[in-house]
DNA sequence: GACGATCTCGTACAGTGTGCGAGCCCTTTG
DNA sequence: CAAAGGGCTCGCACACTGTACGAGATCGTC
């Protein structure tokens, strides 16, 4: 087994005032939060932590690999709860707000994400607790991959349709109102054809985008749960 | 309204042998198809046209204008049933798969596609579609959006967990038993600590690759439109 | 034949990830 | 105390990116 970037890590061994991977993460993640993907440059990166743009290669051996670890601390930030407290229904339903919160709180994660597949630490804490969760709803061993499975990709493909709406209004600069006239106007011309899709357009405008894309949410994994809990009571 | 890049059109007026956005469109998806986000350079696709590398750039204004080109194109290739064929659960369920043999048919869309909205013309005439065949089971209006946005997302979060799985297959040059037996090895060197986890990456690499996700998308989506029939009877 | 529109493309610029190797500092060994 | 060696930093260089600009070619129309 050839060590992953999971495994080898540096630590220094000196007293010397030295960089290390916690802080090349934490700045990563900073400029990740608030400039996107393609704010986060290698240069940049080091300019933020006062270091030449070399240096971070002693740590990470490429930029992928960084967004790797950076996908993994995002997957730490995850609370699924341990089903003797709320049962597996409640639970489930907090484990998919803390799933939507947490990309939320880091709108870059799914332009990066469906690059490769997760398997740092984070991800199989969270994936080994998911499993105790659902466990706990009465499913096969097999049926648990599976319900687990969906919910999850239920809540990060809504997430990244919300993300990606969200980002197209901060983008804009403008203010939410006037973006959401702006974007009628112009889903309104190109869908004229549609008047199905007119009046939903009209329809999602006319309402507060917080609150619609919450409910949108909700609304979807209630359904999905329902179907799941139907799957176990047999 | 000023023009967007679905009304501004060039066409060739002249009889000279020219370039059109048609040629430059499909040009793009081949390399995209063949060779990801990353293989797609703006010389790379001039010289496939044999064209200078500029040149393209009176069709179309940026590259990522290119990219919502190509993005709506895969939209064009979604059918959607209409709900008078097969009923609208089973509509839904033609849609579903779909959606999901057209990502699979191009793998490169989840890198692009959660970092904009998708309003080109393709985009609504399939939303269109969507929502009559939704509209047909009896929901409300407002429940329609909601319904038939839930399944989109289950279909496009699911599938592009199964593009970053199989893209990694394919990247990995190795053929597929090498490359379950060498993820397995990899996964339970950082799940050991989560046996849980390691149980489910047991199970899931003893089956068949295709077979696995194909069940898994299945089982998610009938749940899904479980929970939302039930929704409508009442 | 002249003009304006359509279309092509060479050059250039600012930026990217990162391989390489020189050099600094600190600890350990003799 | 000196020498050796490992841990760590970083300047330079390379190949490559998207695309602004402006000069030129080719066309239909007057």
């Amino acid at each position: 087994m050839k060590d992953s970037i999971w495994t080898r890590e540096r630590k220094a061994t000196s007293p010397r005032e030295t960089l290390s991977r916690k802080q090349i993460v934490a700045a990563a993640m900073d400029i990740l939060d608030t400039e996107g993907v393609s704010g986060l440059s290698m240069r940049k990166l080091a300019a933020k932590l006062v270091a030449g743009a070399t240096s971070i290669y002693w740590y990470v051996d490429t930029k992928d690999d960084l967004i790797d670890l950076l996908i993994d601390e995002v997957w730490g930030e995850i609370d699924v709860p341990e089903p003797e407290l709320a049962g597996w229904r409640a639970g489930a339903l907090l484990f998919g707000h803390s799933l939507r919160s947490a990309v939320l709180r880091h709108p870059w994660l799914p332009e990066v994400m469906y690059t490769r597949p997760s398997i740092g630490p984070n991800a199989m804490s969270m994936g080994s607790r998911g499993l105790v969760l659902f466990g706990a709803a009465g499913f096969s061993e097999h049926e648990i991959d599976l319900a687990m499975g969906s919910v999850m990709s239920y809540v990060l493909g809504t997430v990244s349709a919300e993300v990606a709406t969200r980002e197209m209004v901060r983008k804009s600069g403008r203010s939410e109102e006037n973006w959401v006239s702006e974007i009628l106007e112009q889903a309104q011309s190109v869908a004229s054809d549609y008047p199905e899709m007119q009046k939903s357009v009209r329809r999602r405008t006319a309402m507060d985008l917080d609150a619609g894309l919450t409910e949108n949410f909700v609304f979807g994994l209630d359904a999905l749960l329902d179907g799941l809990e139907s799957r176990v009571k047999k």
